[in-house]
DNA sequence: TCCATAAAATGACTGACGGTCATTAAATGG
DNA sequence: CCATTTAATGACCGTCAGTCATTTTATGGA
């Protein structure tokens, strides 16, 4: 009988449910000042049932965490896979990353504060464990670019796969979540084009990358 | 009479005295599982107390924060006043960043985690406002050391020296956190030397910025 | 030295919120 | 139709940030 199969995708169902509801409290007002009982509200159901489904209020941020780090995967993998040379792979890894950062601004957002809590949770608690994702497969992906251009010759031999792959990460990272930040808040002075900063941000790598 | 700047000296005394306990609370168990009853204890005075001095936890953090940004700004200039010509006023600059994270993590940390926090409060709550720091001293050292470089002919003419200095900020800062994070948390897999990370940074900044 | 006043410090108290659990409601399958 | 399992509920609890009436201490004039 396919009772129970159905059970578990009515669970499926009732989980997606709660993480919609938890990203529009949290996206709306923050995670530190979005309560259960809001989320609770917005999902229709009771507190208790909350708790039925995530462990903590921290594990529904991870379950929303995780839809992040799956989008961007997917975008990851097709810019790794819709170019041939490695220097492509590499350039359309980084645009990924960008256009994630201003397709999903909340989920990178989300994203990076996942990462800060990581360091605050490495202090002393070590109670719950919770840790969710750390699948490094975007990073592989960066890697595997690296090392595609070297063998293909588009980016210099002298460069470390890993190292470098480790940079181009550091650096995006850097660069993107300078340029989102700008864009959701500057209203006043230091007026300045994030476009034109991730221009200057991939001719800067390809200057230091590439073989020409 | 010198009662009252006696009092004054008192005041800025206490203050200090606060946040230095809230510095060994905060950074031990990490802001979120730190209580203001513990920070209260520490510094061996009431909670009320606490909150004559500070209208709350976030200004507490944020007046570390401020410790650390003043500690930063210091070491930038000291690296920008003691290098001539602007290239290596860039790489002074970024080393001094760099060993800022390793010299204090923590406050490097916090610097990182209050920047989430400005994320959040810009959702829907704007009460209280508390905006401290947003001075950016740093930063605009940065813009005058790419614009000496521009002068002196060690760094490329074609480029503009505020987006440089932003792509040069961002970038660093992404690098830094990388590699502060894996020394502070990687005890597994992924072996990698941070100072050769940073090695490869500058020599890849050098690469892109530099007229030789 | 004493006292009136002001400044500083206290800690019991409050409200809000994350999380729990005994109880109720609904579904299932025999 | 009922016994049993599964899902859902919401009243309740403990903790913690923040408050405020009260107490303690310092000050400067008489």
């Amino acid at each position: 009988m396919g009772t129970v199969e159905r059970r578990e995708r009515e669970k499926e169902y009732r989980r997606n449910e709660i993480l919609n509801a938890a990203e529009k409290i949290f996206f709306s007002k923050g995670i530190q000042y979005a309560t259960m009982d809001e989320v609770a509200e917005e999902a229709e159901l009771s507190k208790g049932t909350l708790y039925i489904y995530f462990k903590s209020k921290e594990e529904i941020f991870g379950g929303i965490c995780e839809r992040a780090s799956h989008i961007l995967r997917e975008k990851f993998e097709k810019a790794y896979n819709e170019n041939e040379k490695g220097i492509d792979k590499i350039y359309a890894v980084g645009l990924a990353y960008y256009e994630f950062s201003k397709e999903y601004p909340d989920y990178f957002n989300s994203v990076m504060h996942y990462e800060m809590m990581e360091y605050s949770k490495g202090k002393e608690f070590d109670e719950g464990g919770v840790t969710y994702l750390r699948d490094d497969t975007e990073f592989k992906l960066v890697i595997a670019s690296v090392q595609a251009g070297i063998d293909d010759g588009t980016i210099r031999k002298e460069l470390d796969p890993v190292h470098t792959a480790l940079l181009l990460y550091g650096m995006s990272r850097g660069v993107i979540k300078l340029a989102a930040k700008e864009i959701q808040t500057d209203q006043e002075k230091r007026k300045f084009d994030p476009e034109y900063l991730m221009k200057n941000f991939f001719e800067f790598v390809g200057y230091s990358l590439s073989t020409d």
